[in-house]
DNA sequence: TCATAAAACGGCACTCTGTGCCATAATCTG
DNA sequence: CAGATTATGGCACAGAGTGCCGTTTTATGA
C-alpha cells in the first residue's frame, strides 16, 4: 500500500472537509481504487486473465485485502448492478404518490438510466463482459434479480394490483427482465438510444400479450 | 472405476439391445452415475462442502474424469435446467400450428412441467440449492436465460407479434421470468400445486399491466 | 498529547477448482 | 486379431478464496 497511501495521505493532509470519518473515506477511496484497477485490467486482458494478484498490485493493496473489499472477483461486477438497483429503489420510493405505481417504477428506472448514460464506464465495456462471459452473465442476472424484493415491496405499498404481493413480485421481475433484454439487444446491435428502447419495451409490457380468447 | 465398471460390464455382458454404441451408452451411464453421486452428496453436506474429489470417488471415476463430463461443478445444476429448456423448445415446435403462439408456448411449458413433477429429484432438493445459494442462483438464471433464443425463434416462426424478433425475445424472456418467479414462490411457501400457479402467472402475463391513460 | 482499544492490513499456509500433459487402458474399425 | 481412436487416470500447476496471526493505522478519552 505504498503509492496509494501516500496519495491518500497528501489528500487528507490539505484538509478533510469530507463527510464520514477518516476510516470511512479511506475505505471508499481504496474501494474505488480497486474497482478502477480491475476495470482497467479487464479491458486489456479480459476477465479471466485478470488475476486478483495483479488487480491488487495495481490498486496498491495486498491480495488478502482485496478479498476484504470484495468477497469474490466476480463481485466486482454485481457491485455496480446492485448499486444501480438501490438507486432505482430509492428514487421509486420518492416518486409522488399521485403517479400510477407502474409508471412511477418506470420513471425511476429511466431516470437512473439517464444519469448512468453519462458515466465513464457504463456503456459498452461493462456490458460486453456481462453478456459474453457466460460466467458473468449469471452474476449479472443474479444481481438483477435481487432488485425484485425492494421494487415489489414499493409496488405493494402503492397498492399496485391491490397489494397482491405475488403479483407485485412478478411485475417487478418482469421489469428487471425487460431491463436486461433491452440492454442485451442494445449492446448486440451497437446502435440506437438506450432510454428510448427501454421506453418501448415498457410500452410492450403494458399491452395485452395474448389477444383473443384464451384457447 | 472399480465397482462401476464391473456393474456396467455385467450389464452389457447379458446383451446389448440398447441403441447407440457401447461407448455412448457407457458415457450416458457414467454421466448419470456422477449426477446421482453429486446430488446425494449435495443433499447431505450441501453444495459448497461437496468436493469434486468425493463426488468423483462416489461415482467411481477420477477427479480428472469428472471435469471431462462436467466443465465445472456448477454445471451439474445448469445441466438439468438446460435439459428442461430443450424439452420445452422441442415440444413447443411440435405444437399444432392452429394454436395461438403464446398459448402453444404455455402448453409446452406446462406439459414438460407436468412430466417433471413425477420425477425423483425435481421438486424441493434441487430448488433449495437454486434459490438459497446465491452462487447457484446465478447459474440457474443463466441457464434459464439460455432458453430465450430457441423459444423466441419459434415464436417468430409462428408469426407472434408479426414476427418482430425483439418483441419475441422479450416475450420469451418474460415467460422464463414467470417460470422462475412461480418456482421461487412455490418453493418458499412450500405448498400449493405448481402447475396451477404457473397457469395463474401466465394468465397475469396476458392482462394489461397498466390500465388507464399512460400518465 | 499520549496511552490504549478497535479496526484494517499484509503475509503465510492451506483447501479447492479447473487445466495441460502424457502414459495407459478401453473401444472401434477393418 | 492389429492398428487407429478415444476415454481415462495421475501428476503438476495456476488461480480463487479462507483462517490465522503479528503489525500498522485509526479512534477514543483522559
Amino acid at each position: 500500500m505504498q503509492k496509494t497511501l501516500d496519495r491518500f495521505g497528501s489528500e487528507q493532509g490539505t484538509k478533510s472537509q469530507d463527510s464520514g470519518s477518516l476510516r470511512e473515506r479511506k475505505h471508499e477511496f481504496v474501494l474505488k481504487e480497486i474497482e478502477r484497477a480491475a476495470w482497467d485490467l479487464f479491458a486489456t486482458v479480459g476477465f479471466d486473465r485478470a488475476t486478483v494478484e495483479e488487480i491488487s498490485r495495481n490498486a496498491g493493496v495486498s491480495r488478502r485485502t482485496f478479498f476484504r473489499y470484495f468477497k469474490t472477483k466476480e463481485e466486482l461486477l454485481s457491485f455496480s448492478v446492485e448499486h444501480f438497483g438501490e438507486r432505482v429503489a430509492q428514487r421509486f420510493a420518492e416518486m409522488p404518490k399521485s403517479r400510477k405505481p407502474l409508471v412511477a417504477l418506470e420513471d425511476a428506472i429511466l431516470s437512473v438510466l439517464q444519469e448512468k448514460m453519462h458515466d465513464a464506464r457504463q456503456p459498452r465495456e461493462m456490458l460486453s463482459l456481462m453478456f459474453e462471459e457466460p460466467n458473468l452473465r449469471g452474476r449479472f442476472l443474479c444481481a438483477l434479480s435481487r432488485w425484485v424484493p425492494a421494487l415489489s415491496k414499493e409496488l405493494a405499498r402503492r397498492k399496485a394490483y391491490r397489494g397482491d404481493t405475488a403479483r407485485c413480485d412478478l411485475a417487478a421481475a418482469l421489469y428487471c427482465t425487460a431491463f436486461d433484454q433491452v440492454h442485451m439487444r442494445w449492446y448486440r446491435e451497437g446502435t440506437g438510444d438506450l432510454p428510448t428502447q427501454m421506453k418501448r419495451a415498457f410500452r410492450q409490457l403494458h399491452e395485452r400479450n395474448c389477444p383473443g380468447p384464451s384457447r
